[in-house]
DNA sequence: CTGAAAGCGCTTACAG
DNA sequence: CTGAAAGCGCTTACAG
């Protein structure tokens, strides 16, 4: 277990014959030093197989190059791989400016929880905020000064910087598609409507539905909560409440498939009988039999907004908020 | 960006009518120190919101509270929900133990590249390694005495701990499942060989067949690297040059509804012509059609696992490394 | 362009 | 049970 013992700017600077002040400016790429001393120095450091400690550059410098990745709620969350691609699109932009990524898995809950206590210790220069309950931490921490960043938009309208996909614009294509295919009954089946996500997906269909001078019928608005099962519990309650309708759009892609197998289970044709939308794009709408006609959002790219998001602050830029577009994937479904 | 100022010890200390030394006891459990003091500094923490910076913590005790976990992969490793499942397993065994997880999505490639850097320059405890393609850099680390724990089996025996799923048994019983199912043709199409469980999936199938008496045909043992497309293409392969296979284990579920979808488009019966067995028991196999028979592991509990190991090293136990057990799940598709 | 020195905020033998 | 003091390994005004 006895760590072998690293060399330290003492041993540098002596076999560098110079002090520890112009080693530090040569390793943090200060150009003032003399090229030949600077030398010595990148010398000294190959020849010892130095590295430098983060931990006392961190305490000096009060910069310690970590950025939490804060997940507001459990281990579940991870079953959707939605928010480990999304992960890996900020770890990836954060190590390409030398940040390592923090993940922390919990709910947030108040703004005095073990996150909260972890955030406020100095050890992140920033964090970001995925599928955030509340408002409350963020609010507190921005007071503190730390970088912050929010996936997903946030509920309050306090200036902090948030990057999201254009939630609306996709609910009101999906639910335009399946009118423009022919649907007249079209429910929906929305997220965990907590989510500002999964309302403004609803307000994207409410819109087309405004648009063609109807409303809704009683009981073709569901609330999910983005599980399969909770798909297929609206998708049997419509069936029976609607027996005519004839589109559904689910909120997320899980949902899409859990009222397609209750369809299916029914004998009722997809598309034939009714046609159904999901959204993500996610791996399982590629799979499914019939293919799921959804709306793609660019989680990779969610996650290098967040990141890119986090630097610009770090460089003390000012940032504007970062709306994704969707796409309309038209596959079998629908 | 001002962050506000923050108390230290010294202001705890003054308030408390204490020492420094006697602040820093109090905070870290040491109860030789009298009730009466502890109380006043417990007073004076709660009354001034006083955190411990933990980066000077870092600095004087040598511990971090840090544990990197690496996966040594490019971001396509996330889109698989699996190692997001392992992931967050670890983080929460680590957080309920006071430590953090630092997320490393990075191909490990040489012994001296930027991850290598990181895992020595002394910001982590210890690290945790996924999906490890050489084993250069764990021999490595180890000798720096760093605590490691790898998933899944390594490549050469250097005793490292680790954990992993008990894949010669899984790939085992799928076999075995398929031809007490009546199949006689079974064919395997392996996730990428380079890993340890692939080989070890690939090594239960050959087990059945020796049992069997028998050894399967040529073209029956067609190498995939794990993706839904590669599913597709052996499959289509396989259906060319073995019209009579009756058999099919997939060594992960992805290429089991890769081949899926080509038999079914080829308009062959699933299970009727052709018995399919995946292997993980991920989403799409539940939501898929016919539901895919498969191999369950417990993602969440190898993560666990895994944490756990950590713990015990950081604690200076001696650890064993962990295999955990498979289950057959049988659903419609054999 | 360079170095001596103070300092970052904790921890930990040591002596009592 | 307690405190004074040294130390962890860097960074950064400051003075030259």
């Amino acid at each position: 277990m006895a760590p072998i013992a690293r060399p330290t700017y003492a041993v540098i600077a002596r076999t560098a014959n110079v002090s520890e002040a112009t080693v530090s400016r040569v390793l943090n790429g200060d150009d003032s030093v003399h090229p030949e001393r600077a030398r010595r120095v990148h010398e000294a450091v190959e020849k010892l197989g130095y590295k430098k400690n983060r931990v006392a550059s961190a305490l000096a410098s009060g910069r310690t190059g970590l950025i939490a990745v804060v997940i507001d709620d459990d281990l579940s969350v991870f079953s959707d791989p939605f928010w480990g691609t999304v992960t890996s699109g900020v770890s990836r932009v954060l190590m390409e400016n030398g940040l390592q990524t923090v993940l922390m898995v919990s709910p947030v809950g108040s703004a005095d929880g073990g996150v909260a206590q972890y955030l406020k210790s100095g050890e992140v220069d920033g964090a970001i905020f995925f599928a955030l309950h509340s408002d409350a931490l963020v609010t507190k921490l921005q007071k503190q000064g730390l970088p912050l960043v929010i996936t997903g938009t946030p509920h309050s309208s306090n200036d902090v910087a948030f990057v999201d996909t254009d939630n609306f614009g996709g609910g009101y294509a999906a639910t335009r598609h399946l009118m423009n295919q022919g649907a007249k009954k079209v429910a929906i089946i929305t997220g965990d409507i907590g989510t500002t996500a999964a309302k403004q997906r609803l307000d994207g269909y409410l819109q087309v539905y405004r648009e063609s001078g109807h409303v809704p019928a009683k009981g073709l608005i569901c609330e999910g909560d983005y599980s399969f099962e909770s798909g297929q519990q609206h998708a049997k309650k419509l069936i029976a409440a609607h027996p005519d309708v004839d589109g559904i759009f689910a909120s997320n892609d899980l949902m899409a498939m859990g009222a397609m197998s209750v369809l299916q289970d029914m004998g009722i044709d997809v598309p034939g009988k009714v046609r159904v939308v999901g959204f993500d794009d996610s791996l399982i709408a590629q799979t499914a039999r019939p293919a799921l006609t959804t709306i793609r959002q660019d989680v990779v790219a969610l996650g290098e907004a967040a990141g890119t998001l986090m630097i610009a602050q770090l460089n003390g830029q000012d940032v504007e908020p970062v709306i994704l577009p969707t796409d309309l994937v038209v596959r079998a479904s629908a």
